[in-house]
DNA sequence: TATAAAATCGACGTTTTATCGGAAAATATT
DNA sequence: AATATTTTCCGATAAAACGTCGATTTTATA
């Protein structure tokens, strides 16, 4: 091997290795970027306020769970948390304003977990897989949280400009990247639509968590999705082999 | 070959054409059963009377799909539909029961036109492509419709016992019928769960129906709907052969 | 502990939902 | 055709839920 070839080569190396690091990063910075989204505006000063507003989280996620957002009223809400209904109106303008929020908490949650567990995971493959079954068991450990999400509140939120839609646009943002980087580690086929197979990925599991949510069927939803996401992967991989 | 052989080779055929005819007869019983569920229970005895109902709604349906349906007003959609707002609850009981009302003509209406095209169609695999992609297409076709279908009961309507909810189970079912069958045919995996592989294509399908219906993204869904259910149906046969 | 800011609440006005009794229109009966 | 009966429609109004405001209490801080 003459210097030529040898310094080329060298650079190759080098090269690739940036293009691994700037992948990294760029992994880190969105998955960074993610989980310090979700932070409400208005910042209460006592103590005793941020309590309260915590109290009202939790009485309203009770609430709606127990009788679907349109069916819950605000007296409701306020008389399960402890304050009176103006005090309600001083957190949050109204009802639609509240049930925005009430999820997000939980979702910054799940993107941190995600993040903890997903240091480990080297491979977007892996980091797929563990996406996808990372939000079925997530679904089953706070059923109440899920139900409000996934049966109520998903797709209608789209419909206005939320803080709540930016964090599900960010659920998605993710898959899609692990998507595009599949590609590039040769498991997902390079001539299919991201778009389409995220869309395919996220409605599979997402119609798995529904299914339960309403009948309780499949009984043990974490080995449902597990089984679900190992087989989504499996099928794009198959798109590959040939 | 010998008379018993003979006659067993006939009993055979017999038997296995009585079993065709059993599938298709099952078939053609499960479409009728579905076109016809959806009928209001009262039925108005004017012609104005009827005039009216079909006026409240094609009111609704505008009102709601513009608005959203919590915050659209029984008031407005009274006077969308020009009368006044008493009359209309002589007509549904409630909001809720109006809502859940006004996605049914539509169904009822998809279920004969996929009836009509799928007589053509022999196999279980056929039939499936079709349901699938005709479910895309009815969308785009019908997008006030569907934005309230998709984006706003579909989900949430399961949680009370509703006739759209009887709708939207033999939606389910349909597609359950046809993957049983596509086991039989031997194009899906019988190692799989019937139930899961529901799961997974209508959770695709409908996943892309909302995110058309949110972004208007992929522009053309029609064409976006068939790659989908082509690249589903690819899918289900790629796990039979190995 | 005095003070200003923050948080809470009860009273009350507004909007939306829902009911009711009778008028108007359609249909049936003679 | 005239009248009785049923069906449909609507104005008035009750009931319920939403949302606001000023007075009062609590908290943080100096």
């Amino acid at each position: 091997m003459d210097l030529e070839a040898f310094v080329a080569t060298k650079e190759v190396v080098v090269e690739s290795e940036q293009i691994a690091s700037d992948t990294a990063s760029a992994w880190d910075n969105l998955l960074e970027e993610i989980a310090h989204r979700p932070k409400r505006a208005t910042e209460r000063k006592q103590d005793r306020a941020k309590r309260t507003e915590q109290q009202i989280l939790n009485a309203a996620l009770r609430v709606f769970a127990r009788d679907g957002i349109s069916r819950s009223r605000i007296a409701d809400i306020a008389a399960e948390a402890g304050i009176s209904t103006s005090t309600l109106y001083e957190y949050y303008k109204s009802k639609e304003d509240l049930a925005y929020d009430v999820p997000l908490s939980h979702l910054a949650d799940f993107f941190e977990s995600y993040h903890a567990n997903a240091a480990s995971r080297t491979s977007a493959r892996e980091r797929l897989l563990l996406y996808l079954v990372m939000s079925a068991d997530y679904a089953r450990e706070h059923a109440e949280w899920a139900r409000l999400l996934y049966l109520e509140i998903w797709p209608s939120v789209f419909v206005s400009d939320t803080e709540l839609r930016h964090s599900i646009d960010d659920f998605t943002r993710v898959i899609l990247f692990l998507v595009k980087e599949g590609v590039a580690e040769g498991w997902v086929a390079p001539d299919r639509n991201p778009y389409e197979t995220v869309a395919l990925l996220i409605g599979g599991v997402n119609q798995l968590i529904i299914t339960w949510l309403l009948y309780r069927k499949p009984k043990n939803l974490t080995r449902a999705g597990t089984e679900m996401a190992e087989r989504l992967i499996a099928m794009l991989e198959n798109e590959v082999r040939r």
